[in-house]
DNA sequence: CTGTATCCAAATGGATACTG
DNA sequence: CAGTATCCATTTGGATACAG
């Protein structure tokens, strides 16, 4: 019987839950393109093209919805709409920076032996 | 052939290989739970209630496939394997914690207003 | 330009039964 | 114990058309 001071994999694991916001395909990338700016819907689907209108209009619905990105409507004709990270999202910045780091290693690296790949880290 | 200078978003973006890796819905916590040990099949299934058979061995074959998780079997009866993180898949394992203490943060600030939860960073 | 709605295809996940 | 196979339900993603 467990007294108190449960472990961290005998909780709920936290990484669920990042795993659940960034969970659609696209989410991450989307984050990714706004890093350094404030991005338009056009400009978006542009940067991604793979993307079609609906996965991204919804992914900016669910980022929206779960805090991690504004949207900004100018009132202008024609209309004009801006997705920026939001403060929140950026607390998110130094999880898709360690992710894009591990990546970029493991394309690198790809290619060779995984015991080569190892060992200098 | 490294001549232009591409930026990390004009390149295809490493977030999208951590994402595919880690992209089934139990693979980062079969990851967590292996983290402190290696493990058999049947501990998995009681570490991870929700998860079916068929899920738990689909991931763990897609994890030792990219090389994160090694199987062990053992010729005895009855028949025993252990699953335990790789040499490769240990260099995971800031990416995960990364993603578990912005999870830890979020869960636990969820229930508060937003403004308050990015303040103190 | 910035979306929504609809229909459809593919991927994912689950329940159950069966096997070495 | 540690799986595989099969069938089915749910979820996700995409193509196209349409609207404010």
């Amino acid at each position: 019987m467990e007294t108190n001071a449960e472990t961290a994999a005998e909780r709920k694991c936290p990484i669920e839950t990042v795993i659940q916001l960034l969970g659609g395909k696209w989410k991450p990338l989307i984050l990714w393109h706004l890093l350094d700016a404030a991005k338009r819907f056009s400009e978006l689907e542009k940067l991604i093209p793979e993307v079609t209108q609906k996965m991204l209009a919804q992914h900016l619905r669910e980022l929206e919805a779960d805090k991690l990105v504004t949207r900004t409507i100018y009132p202008s004709v024609p209309p004009k709409v801006e997705y920026a990270l939001s403060d929140y999202g950026k607390t998110m910045v130094p999880v898709l920076e360690t992710m894009c780091a591990w990546g970029e290693n493991h394309n690198r690296l790809s290619s060779r032996p995984i015991a080569q790949a190892i060992a200098p880290v």
